[in-house]
DNA sequence: CATTGTGAACGGATTCACAGCC
DNA sequence: GGCTGTGAATCCGTTCACAATG
């Protein structure tokens, strides 16, 4: 049975699965079955094959997944068969390290600017392109049509640009700003705060016996 | 009642909320309800109020809770009231950024290394750090008795690092190579990679309407 | 006959509703 | 009176167990 709108959960393993997949295709494997996928991945077989049938019947009874045609599906099911255009809104070091990083290892994003809001840094060039004034953002989101987009901004400045580029027609945001943001209803914010992520690893450690 | 140990799911929240009463106190205010704390969090008051109780009774019935005291009271439980040392390993634009970036925003957290492999890195200077070999890094962890470690190394590189890491001691790691890495029991890794992060944002900006 | 696809059982986290208390 | 603390009810995701099938 497909499309009761898979969980949260479901969506954040889907692109783990892609990339086992992307592995598994460069060394040429072609089947793979739900207990392999869940030794490279770590998620329980059930899970694995619960979390493809949200969206359809992929597999073989008895065999297993065809990994490029499983491939095929998820990066429909993501959104990725495209490669979606990024930007990047704040540009410090954190925001540089995003763009460089992503540039080199993802193929199915391309990060198409990269903003700030600092004279000293507007101008900077970085790999093929150039950090662009904040202010020009909302003429290439919507010219560009841009849906994704990647905030580095400090705490103070996260809400406001966050609403400028909603108003422009950002659909999802990753949020590095240690801050809530408030977004209307259909826009979706990961948060992704290294701090908060940081501390809660610390607790672990702190409760570790030895 | 107290102490039947945490889900995951509230560790998570417990720096969310110790951010919240930082800023409040900043701000000399010096009582909070749980009404308050969920506006600002996001989080439902009821939630935070089950959250707060696994590890005690911190409010006062009728008023709220005392920001200082509730601070306190969740540094000890994380294990913030001492600085925590960590190092990162992996000195790429994201080590090099998370390391300037941690030294500025967290005062509970100090970087007190950051290891690569490569000859060309090993000695350049990050703020007040020097980038070092990373085969000094065991006998680093062990005489300083570090628990928390970053990765940030090509993939290939990570599970030989961790493993490494794990050896010398190491009992939480944040790992950003885009893997999955096998610890024994009684060490945590929390993952970060940002690929699978951008990649699940990406469903929702591509299942968006308009 | 191995492996998928899936209803049913389970468990854990969130929400509800209210008793307890300042 | 207002807000915390918490048992009970609910919701939702995971695991189980097995029927379906190439």
């Amino acid at each position: 049975m497909a499309n009761r709108d898979a969980p949260k959960s479901v969506i954040k393993r889907l692109p783990v699965y892609l990339r086992i997949l992307d592995n598994l295709i460069r060394r040429d494997i072609e089947i793979i079955s739900s207990r392999e996928l869940s030794e490279e991945t770590g998620f329980t077989a059930e899970q694995i094959r619960k979390d493809l049938a949200y969206f359809g019947a992929f597999g073989t009874r008895g065999a297993g997944y065809n990994a490029n045609f499983l491939r095929e599906k998820i990066l429909k099911i993501i959104g990725l068969h495209k490669k979606t255009s990024v930007i990047v809104v704040g540009a410090g070091h954190l925001g540089k390290a995003l763009t460089r990083y992503n540039m080199i290892k993802n193929p199915y994003v391309e990060i198409v600017g990269i903003f700030d809001n600092d004279p000293a840094i507007i101008g900077e060039s970085l790999n093929s392109l150039t950090v662009k004034d904040v202010n020009d953002m909302p003429e290439i989101i919507k010219k560009q049509k841009i849906k994704v987009g990647i905030v580095t901004v400090p705490e103070e400045h996260a809400q406001s640009v966050v609403d400028s580029m909603v108003k422009s027609g950002i659909k999802a945001i990753l949020n590095f700003a240690p801050t809530k943001l408030d977004v209307p209803e259909g826009v979706q914010v990961h948060n992704a705060d290294l701090t908060i992520e940081l501390q809660s690893l610390i607790y672990y450690a702190s409760t570790a016996e030895d």
